[in-house]
DNA sequence: GCGCCAAATGTAAACGGTTACATCGGCAAT
DNA sequence: ATTGCCGATGTAACCGTTTACATTTGGCGC
């Protein structure tokens, strides 16, 4: 093992109190003594025990990510953001993805105790229930893009209802009556929002509506693929294809193609997400653009004050804004000039 | 706070030893005494504490992954199988993204004392004397896609100068003189191997060799777009164009169609890595997998294999083999068949 | 020269567990 | 009845820090 802070002391003949002091910036030092310390510290290699430290001080500078699943670049990208305000505040980030087996979300969440000063939840399916029971109640917790069921967690999402409906909005500008979805997984939160957004803006714009015009899917690229096969052999196509994320449309693009439908003449399409690739398609693709890392990044910024403040402030619920990106896979306004080189 | 062992014990009527003994399964306990403690415990909701435990047992069943930057799939992927296997031997993961910043490594690497039981170091930047220095000379380390520099260090890498090597000569069978390459960055380790693999596949086939044709670029779509544009601004252009990874290949494909060059009839290309779009990409793209997350997966069941032989073990260098998947993309062989349908 | 105060440092008690060792019955073998 | 042993449990030391409090030291005003 490395040397301890005993033997630092020792070594610079001093109490373990006065090198605790020098590392801490804490407490008067004489100047002749710290350079002592930590020319000796130097030479020993000494690094303090992040265990031993935690235990007395009762803080981690640690905080759990717990994933559903790590999959494709949303995953990544709400990483880079949750890391990069953590990394700046010199937090340390744990991840666990539960493979949505309840007992071991328990098991999970109970070996935070000691671990972490704080949790970011991006687990659709955990319910509050089995937070509150398999935590202590002092820790500052916060659920990300999960569904809220009241006020007893501070929470963040995404406003998938009002990009889809956005989306819908605008493909009906373009003219089209008739547009079938691509529907995510149906316990996935995200999914069944975006479904709500379709559904409503139909409503609203009274437009075609058919349950043929929903189409199964489970956001993975070959779902997608899929639906685009199913909905070329319906009786009556629709004109658009709005996919509730980009890797089902990416999916679907192919079938179309392989099928010889061209895009967007023949078939406009549109996806959700606007992932980096989205933009690189032929031809470029529709999309609803939500920031990924943003949302990471100020997810955990509200953790962090939560942990400041001991975790006794008020709960707030905040949905960050969509913004629709439209290039040329829907046609209509959107065309090449929105492709690669956007800012 | 939470419950403790002692409040257990009280609460039981029995010592603290007795309530350890039975969430170690440690020891010969009275079924009733077990039954009690337990009951006691879950009434008080007692969990142990990880730091505490960590303290004394010399062990916190935590490992952490050192990443260079977290973008894009490879990222996410290998986490996914380092995540896989950790998760199945019960041991938490702790990410940790240096933003290649000397200091910064520095600081990171001296945290981890008392905090992890093990280390995977994928910056390809931070060389083996930073590791050394900083880091208590008991921690188990494995190096995964890094250079190696000799054999102070256990590590695992992919077969980048072969899967190169492999493309290369797979394109000249093709009946391609004059194959241009999209380089990856100078100071990425995969970069310069596989740059290394397409040089020793042009001499050795003894086709076209020319500085124009190795185009500079950075792993991103962007400067596939830039490289593409660039390569068909050649005056002697190539009949076929090798990106170091997809998503360069992809941005380049997408100059490729603006300028109206047909892929694979006027021009042949090819990626790298096999992210799971590039089958989907239309024509479906021609590249080198490398199953990602197995690497990560590989590296987590020999890191954790190096934690429990207290790191008195052998070191070794293991090198995963790549596997060329000939898709539509360069022509020849590959055709549909090969699409989103593959097993 | 004395007392006082602040600066510098030391002492020791936590923190919450694990575990080597001691203790205590009870039971079988002698 | 004594011995020995084993199973069940308790006692207390220890892991490496931080920190409240005690102690020492030196400078300064009187």
């Amino acid at each position: 093992m490395s040397a301890t802070i005993k033997e630092v002391a020792r070594e610079a003949a001093v109490s373990v109190a006065t090198v605790s002091r020098v590392f801490n910036d804490k407490g008067p030092v004489r100047d002749e003594t710290r350079r002592r310390i930590l020319e000796v510290a130097e030479r020993l290699r000494y690094t303090p025990h992040g265990a031993a430290r935690s235990l007395i001080t009762n803080e981690t500078h640690t905080v759990s990510v717990l994933l559903p699943d790590l999959h494709g670049e949303f995953f990544s990208e709400v990483m880079r953001g949750i890391d990069s305000t953590a990394h700046g505040s010199g937090y340390h980030l744990l991840v666990a993805s539960s493979h949505n087996d309840r007992a071991e979300i328990k098991a999970l969440l109970r070996a935070m105790r000691g671990r972490v000063d704080g949790l970011i939840v991006m687990s659709p399916d955990v319910d509050a229930h089995t937070l509150e029971a398999n935590l202590p109640e002092t820790l500052p917790i916060l659920l990300l893009n999960c569904l809220v069921d009241g006020t007893s967690f501070d929470s963040i999402n995404i406003d998938n209802h009002g990009g889809a409906l956005a989306m819908v909005r605008h493909l009906a500008g373009l003219g089209h009556r008739r547009i079938a979805l691509i529907k995510g997984a149906a316990e996935n939160y995200d999914a069944r929002e975006r479904l709500r957004g379709y559904r409503d803006a139909v409503a609203a714009l009274a437009i075609d509506a058919a349950p043929e015009l929903e189409i199964d899917g489970d956001f993975s690229e070959e779902a997608g693929y899929r639906a685009g096969r199913h909905l070329l052999a319906l009786a009556r196509r629709p004109t658009a294809v709005f996919a509730t994320n980009d890797a089902m449309a990416i999916g679907c693009l192919y079938a179309l193609r392989e099928a010889g439908v061209r895009v967007p003449d023949d078939l406009a399409l549109a996806g959700f997400d606007d992932i980096p690739i989205a933009r690189y398609m032929t031809p470029p693709l529709t999309s609803v653009s939500v920031s990924i890392a943003e949302l990471g990044a100020r997810a955990m910024e509200r953790l962090l004050s939560s942990v400041k403040a001991r975790n006794a402030h008020q709960r707030r619920h905040e949905t960050l804004p969509t913004k629709l990106v439209v290039r040329g896979s829907c046609g209509g306004a959107g065309n090449r000039s929105d492709g690669p080189w956007k800012p």
